[in-house]
DNA sequence: TTTTTATATCGTAATATTGCAATATATAAA
DNA sequence: TTTATATATTGCAATATTACGATATAAAAA
């Protein structure tokens, strides 16, 4: 074997997963922080903000899109990426649920 | 190549992508919403509420113990597990700063 | 139209993750 | 001490991720 099992868990535990795990790697950590560091979206311009090459970048930019985290819009030739704020509360929420449940723990 | 350049980037995004990691799978999920579903220490029981074999549980339980996502003690033959407040405190609080640089955005 | 610029896709090598059978370890019970 | 029970480790096959050069695409500028 060696794919995850994914099949055999729910729903929601899978959706969780799939959201960290965009949020998994630090470049992907990286260009969440900088389209958040600038108070608009950003055209272009982050290729030239991290260490890695272009494609790359373009992969990792998918695969935050993929997880509804960020946003593209075709901006002419560039594209415009901001912050998706709806998944940014569906994760918040998912702790604030957590921190609730943990202040009934005996531990 | 192909390994992560983990290097080239902050140990803030770093620490942050590792704990995500430790997220980024539905068994792992699992396990925490299982730690939280139950008000005290889960001392064994944990192999029984999952689809998978014991050694997969185990490896899975390691990767959340080395993130410090869940503590465990030992208690005679079973292994008491709870989740570590601090770091879902510490995830939190990520997704706290995030929501109030969101309220700056434009869009 | 040709050239430039920005981004995406393809192909592929290096590496990491997932899952489990087999086996090891270590404490408790008999 | 021997046996049973709970968890960890090892080894390995299947699959997924990461990174990037080469190339494609597509709109803007010349």
């Amino acid at each position: 074997m060696g794919a995850s099992k994914s099949a055999s868990f729910s729903a929601e535990h899978n959706e969780m997963a799939t959201l960290f795990k965009a949020l998994s790697h630090p470049a992907r950590i990286a260009i969440v922080e900088y389209l958040l560091s600038v108070d608009t979206c950003i055209c272009g311009d982050i290729v030239n903000e991290l260490p890695l090459a272009q494609p790359t970048i373009s992969q990792h930019l998918k695969e935050l899109k993929n997880a509804n985290i960020i946003k593209g819009n075709i901006e002419g030739t560039a594209i415009c990426y901001c912050i998706n704020p709806e998944t940014i509360q569906k994760i918040e929420k998912h702790f604030n649920v957590i921190s609730i449940k943990l202040k009934n723990q005996c531990c």
